[in-house]
DNA sequence: TTGCCACTGGGGGAAATCCCTCATTGCCTG
DNA sequence: CAGGCAATGAGGGATTTCCCCCAGTGGCAA
């Protein structure tokens, strides 16, 4: 029974030294649970030097048979939207009729059309990636999700680890003008304002605020407001 | 060997209707590694606050025989500190000298000491609780990590579930789009890629963004996400 | 001394957000 | 059934932010 497996695949994944490696080993992992078609992609759309990068697709998933990139992918698969909404892996079916293709979240998916697995990976500053696994015959139960989702859990991580290898330790800390500016920022005041509150120059605390992104790796004022928050560098 | 009854457990923890049985669940699950002592929180917002609420601690925490209440364990266990740093489980070691005690983070517990496993649990929006087993005599695999951290993993999210089920009514001054996009936002999506991930306008999205705004009587989106997140409207 | 880094500014242009108004649909409620 | 309100979307223009460069100063450490 592959549920049995799962702890075993999840620690030769976490050991592979290479893509090849980690696909073969979900792909024939998965393959028991009648998947056929992969994505393994970084989604954080905050993280900036690996915005949208897709490790892995595999199989045909939208019909037309053409490749996508990772905002296409993002975009075209309604199913991503739910990623916020649940934080746990989840089943998801798509079935067709003279309307278009249609996608539905649900417990435990049938019946004909393609099926699949969407597990999203989770991380201190939010989501930061997930892997989907698609099929047209597969094995929806729940302990087949929760295996499914530490392999694809252990797949991302192990992705990740070889792909963006350069030195992903930056150190998340902001200096103190870059958490003083932030946080006039999440009290309301624009930048002019506070540029003239403190007696700086518009561009200052621009090219402050852009710093204190760089910093937290994050790509909108908005969420570096709720980085530093949840990390204690300003206060909520 | 437990660590194939991992998938297992968390099922049945999934299923869990009471905290009694999750314990149950975890403390026998857990005994196969050696862990006799636990810690189950959830968490956010800054440092200084790091942990939310306690569900559960048990178990002789600080080496003076004496059960620990929550208070006690936040306030003298150091390692809490480092879940936002690392991002996956990770094993830790108390020793002890003349200076008093020393907590590291350590890749194989072993020799003299407390030993214990850290599994943080992150949702879309970062860090959302952790779970903490400790024992004197621990299996420090990597196998056990992992198959321990399912189950952890698998027990917070089912006592959240029970314990905070009582549907905090939160007098939604939001409406449900509005904190939906808000929580986008606050993701670091920008107006349009909500809008295509939504499936709406642009025009949509903003509307609904300039609506949270004047209903929480802000003048900027970044402000709207601090009042949101202390306010509960989107998660921090 | 030679770097690194925080802090301070700037130019120029692209992109995104924000503001005000208006309109339609559909749902629920008094 | 009218009125309120959530949700959707548009036009048109004003502001603001963001981006990618650059450069000087002063502090601190190898």
């Amino acid at each position: 029974m592959p549920t049995d497996d799962a702890v075993r695949v999840a620690l030769l994944l976490e050991r592979s030294e290479s893509l090849t490696s980690i696909q073969d080993a979900v792909r024939r992992y998965a393959s028991g649970f009648g998947y056929d078609r992969f994505v393994l992609f970084s989604a954080s759309a905050s993280l900036d030097e690996l915005v949208d990068r897709i490790y892995w697709v595999e199989g045909d998933w939208f019909g037309d048979g053409k490749a996508v990139d990772a905002k296409t992918y993002v975009r075209r698969c309604p199913v991503t939207r739910h990623i916020l909404d649940i934080g746990e892996a989840f089943f998801w079916t798509k079935t067709l009729d003279q309307e278009g293709e249609h996608y539905r979240i649900v417990r435990k998916p049938q019946g004909p059309g393609i099926h699949g697995l969407q597990v999203p990976i989770f991380g201190p500053l939010g989501l930061e990636g997930a892997m989907s696994l698609g099929g047209e015959k597969i094995d929806a139960s729940p302990a087949a999700r929760l295996s499914a989702g530490l392999v694809a859990t252990s797949a991302f991580l192990a992705a990740r680890r070889l792909i963006e290898m350069p030195d992903r330790e930056t150190p998340r800390v902001l200096s103190g003008r870059e958490s003083e500016i932030l946080a006039w920022t999440a009290a309301g005041w624009r930048q002019a304002d506070i540029a003239a509150t403190l007696g700086l120059s518009n561009r200052t605390v621009e090219n402050h605020l852009r710093k204190a992104r760089q910093r937290l790796g994050v790509a909108t004022t908005a969420e570096a407001i709720r980085v530093a928050i949840r990390n204690g560098f300003i206060k909520g």
